[in-house]
DNA sequence: CAGCAAGGTATTGCCATCCGATACGGCTGC
DNA sequence: GCAGCCGTATCGGATGGCAATACCTTGCTG
């Protein structure tokens, strides 16, 4: 889902180091995705594009393995709790987010505000860490949630870095959704953001997803220069005037950047 | 790993249904359990017990569909962010998260400490949401993170619902280290904790992971009965005399749980 | 209450697909 | 400059996954 690596096999059948089987697994659980609630056999089949007898199968083998239950009622599946120790693994092995995380820590104890960390792929930009303020009006555990990087300030800043070619792409696809009455959905105004960040060195971003929030974001590079995730600082605009929360904020998140970098 | 199913198929090749790639290919994800950094091919095959061919198909897989990566220096792999979706879908469907979430939020609000949400694993506890306090000490994403039932406030809470049977064969089993000096080792002694937490419907646990530590744990029942989860509320003994925490948070902490199992 | 649809489960024979041994080129550190 | 890892590529053989089909239960519905 993020840049397709232009170098692919044509022929879908031909790769004689893909396991079908294993794909199709995978697939199964990714059904799960857009799912309301437990899916039955069928639905897994449907979704996955799957005979039922494959989607048996594959089901079967999930439920040994304990990554699928059958729900309460008997009816239909889900997935089960082994799943939460490959994204514990995932964010303990991850690099990036082992160094950020006590200095993302440390920034929360300095602003006293929410600090998230999230990573760029494509059009989301998904959280991996978020470090809590006192007041808070969200779940704690979204993990793995996602929003679009087009309407977040940690997405603008990460565009703010990436090559033009790769910010017109994706722009081009995005789904511009209206998630508040003030997000915008404008590409050439998104395109002003932008350039705006870029001569500041991060985003600031106004009821953009939430109303009454405030974000200022600031992109994180990997050793080459590609930005691939950000953090952001969201606060309340009852308790900060915008420009008096970049001007606080800003030189701080920078710094928690650069130690991040650093590390 | 959690209670093995009795009725187990006594030959491990007379599964019609089981689907052995698949099998191999989650082996490979969980081969990154213990490790500590990238792994190599090599290494995968051993920790997974396979061939080295076969972790060479199931990684070259795994990197097609966007599970796995290549280490920034080539050399090795690890998890990628796909990995998290998967995360967000198990804590979206989850019926227990999905209506404990709520009301943890609400539960932070009034006691102003850390909020957990844990689920039960045999002998492990899997932390599964995370309500923050103001001061905080630990990554706040530990979501999938574990620690071991027989040492916490949630875990004596559940083993106080428990048959006697399955209790004995948990501790029969367990692993009790040393996780504080204060951390309770002895069976007999952990016993006693689980009948005075029968009596009392909480746990109370002090400085059994943590030094400076207090929580109270409150154990959650499915419909039939049998605990699957917990909640505790942690909270320092700086700030807190353990029998006065205990006087205070107790009854709402009880409350909590009435309305999630009402829910 | 009969009947039907949809749920999960079980069986079977065919042949595609996965299997493991082996070989290759590049990089690192002796 | 050699030894030992790394990730990658190839290939014939048979294992193991494949889809179709049938079975049993449950719950809805006419």
């Amino acid at each position: 889902m993020p840049g397709e690596s232009p170098p692919e096999d044509p022929a879908p059948g031909t790769d004689p180091l893909f396991v079908q089987s294993l794909a199709r697994g995978m697939g199964v659980l990714e059904s799960f995705k857009g799912a309301e609630g437990a899916l039955s056999l069928n639905q897994i089949a449907t979704r996955a594009g799957l005979t039922r007898s494959a989607a048996q199968r594959l089901v079967h083998t999930f439920r040994k393995l304990g990554y699928l239950r059958m729900a309460e009622d008997g009816r239909g599946f889900r997935l089960d709790l082994p799943i939460l120790d490959l994204t514990h693994d995932y964010l303990r092995l991850n690099p990036l987010v082992r160094r950020a995380n006590p200095i993302l820590l440390e920034l929360r104890r300095n602003v006293r505000e929410r600090v998230d960390l999230s990573l760029f792929d494509g059009q989301r930009m998904v959280y991996a860490a978020r470090m809590q303020s006192k007041r808070e009006t969200f779940f704690a555990t979204l993990v793995g949630n996602s929003v679009p990087t087009v309407c977040t300030s940690g997405g603008w800043a990460v565009l703010a870095m990436l090559p033009q070619a790769e910010v017109d792409a994706i722009l081009a696809q995005a789904d511009f959704r209206q998630l508040t009455p003030r997000t915008i959905t404008d590409p050439a105004v998104i395109r002003d953001q932008i350039a705006l960040t870029r001569q500041n060195g991060h985003a600031l971003a106004t009821e953009q997803i939430l109303m009454g929030e405030v974000a200022l974001g600031v992109a994180i590079p990997d050793s080459s220069g590609r930005p691939v995730a950000a953090i952001h600082i969201a606060a309340s605009l009852a308790e900060w005037e915008p420009e008096e929360f970049r001007r606080r904020i800003a030189p701080l998140a920078a710094e928690a950047v650069r130690s991040i970098v650093a590390g």
